[in-house]
RNA sequence: CGGGGCGUAGCUCAGCCUGGUAGAGCGCCAGCUUUGGGAGCUGGAUGCCGGAGGUUCGAAUCCUCUCGCCCCGACCA
């Protein structure tokens, strides 16, 4: 696989062969926050029209929604590819026959939903691919040059979550980037795990969101070596523990890694306040965390249990030594607008904004300012920005709300008395910062 | 899985206690006036009152069952 990130192509709403024709989104907001929603992701969500529940824990993508939730798979997959990982994609439906020789179909429980074919077959809606994915290694590698390997997918799960809840943050249908290393030895899956470890840093950096690695539980799954990465936000479901240092090192351009391991950061159910590397009072912050991301060593769990040798170096076989690694997509949406919105509405962060512009037509109708503002549209589309052109024939109060609510980066004013005097105005979503300029150097400034 | 609550117009909700045949605000449609931060006036459309059964002359309202959804708690990317 390439190292360098895919230039993603600018995608368009518009219809096919008129990239000019302004869209009108799909479908319009609400201003009133539907009664179903409790934090503040989920109102947002609804209210700007990207998603719409269809059953407990289960949503419609709309085109807003969805269009945030490929940003997002997009970076996944570019990080994903420059640590070395392939990308692949597994089946939603699985055999439960699978998961028998696991060991797993029994331990499940009900978060698990069971289905059964027209022929009576046993079938499952996959939570997780640890079995599949030991099928597809097992059958296809045998001999130990042909490692390490790394493979993942980003594909929906289903957990039949007793309480679903938050919106797409604690769904029972969510979408999620797992993937599988599969090493000679431990030394080579602590490479590995660091190689994902890493990956996961840069990951959500790049979204704009400061996400902290914890010690945690490694819960049902089972083994050593396990990270829970958390976002802060106030609204977060679990407490954490964190040495200050994070802060600092986060803001730093570089990651040290060693650096980040050594630190404490735990979620409150670990926390020990007699621990050897517990900071003082005044180093340690306590925080709400979303968790985003679960990273796990678990050695030869599935490899044994189900038959994934390799020939070694001596020719003697090699049960091969696993790990797994998940990022909540679809969880993501939620945790970056709880990390980024104010009274308004969202802020989203220029990488997975939506659109990265939002052009206001204050009046239109009026020839001069819908000519201004198409050439303007014309201009950023065809430099490959993604814009949202608001040409509705509304009040402009209705415009601004509906853009703070929609959250797009920047929002581009053109009015007629801007027009008339050669100026449009730019507002920086994020800090309020409105500034009057040209059309040019409001073009230069978001193309260039 | 325990505890609590709610299903009435597109959305937010009133009406239910004390049965008498459907309401408000916002939104939508039309017209006029407005027009740089969710406008004003006038007129209009919209409901199997979640579903089934029962009580009653009569049920949104009372009773039983059922389905859906939300919240708190225990569990999870």
């Amino acid at each position: 696989m390439g190292l360098n990130p895919v230039k993603v192509p600018p995608q368009s709403i518009s219809s096919p062969g008129n990239l000019h024709a302004p869209v009108h989104l799909f479908p319009a907001t609400l201003k009133e926050t539907p009664s179903e929603a409790q934090i503040a992701s989920h109102r947002l969500m609804l209210r700007a029209g990207m998603i719409r529940q269809a059953s407990a824990g289960i949503y419609t993508w709309l085109p807003l929604g969805l269009r945030v939730l490929r940003k997002i798979e997009t970076i996944v997959r570019e990080e994903q590819n420059r640590a070395g990982a392939q990308e692949l994609l597994m089946p939603t439906i699985q055999s439960a026959d699978l998961w028998r020789e696991s060991g797993r179909y029994d331990a499940y429980g009900k978060e698990m939903l069971r289905i059964t074919d027209r022929h009576d077959r046993e079938m499952l809606y996959g939570p997780t691919n640890e079995e599949l994915i030991t099928q597809i290694f097992r059958d296809n590698v045998k001999r130990y040059r042909d490692l390490p390997k790394i493979l993942y997918h980003i594909q929906w799960k289903f957990r039949d979550e007793v309480r679903p809840r938050f919106g797409v943050m604690r769904g029972r249908e969510f979408l999620m980037k797992d993937s599988y290393s599969f090493d000679l030895d431990f030394e080579g899956a602590k490479r590995s795990y660091k190689a994902m470890f890493d990956a996961y840093l840069k990951t959500f950096k790049r979204m704009g969101l400061t996400a902290i690695p914890m010690q945690a539980d490694s819960g049902a799954i089972g083994g050593t070596l396990t990270h829970e990465f958390h976002v802060l936000a106030e609204t977060g479901e679990s407490g954490v523990f964190y040495d200050v240092a994070y802060d600092e090192l986060a803001a730093k351009g570089e990651i040290d890694l060693d650096a980040l391991s050594r630190l404490y950061a735990v979620t409150d159910e670990k926390h020990d306040p007699t621990a050897a590397n517990v900071p003082p009072p005044e180093r340690l912050r306590t925080a709400r965390g979303i968790e985003v991301g679960h990273i796990f060593y678990f050695g030869t769990k599935y490899s044994k249990a189900m038959g994934a040798v390799v020939a070694g170096p001596d020719g003697t076989p090699v049960t091969v030594e696993m790990g797994s690694y998940g990022i909540g997509v679809s969880r993501l949406v939620g945790a970056i607008i709880e990390a980024n919105h104010d009274e308004r509405g969202i802020r989203w962060p220029e990488s997975v904004a939506p659109f990265k512009v939002g052009l206001i037509n204050l009046k239109s109708g009026d020839g001069a300012c819908d000519a201004a503002c198409e050439d303007i549209y014309a201009k950023l589309t065809q430099a490959g920005i993604d814009t949202l052109y608001d040409d509705r024939d509304d009040r402009a109060g209705v415009k601004f709300a509906d853009m703070d609510l929609i959250g797009l980066p920047w929002q581009l004013v053109i009015g007629p008395k801007g027009v008339a005097a050669g100026i449009v105005e730019l507002k920086n979503r994020h800090s309020g910062e409105k500034q009057e300029l040209s059309a040019d150097s409001a073009l230069a400034k978001l193309i260039g």
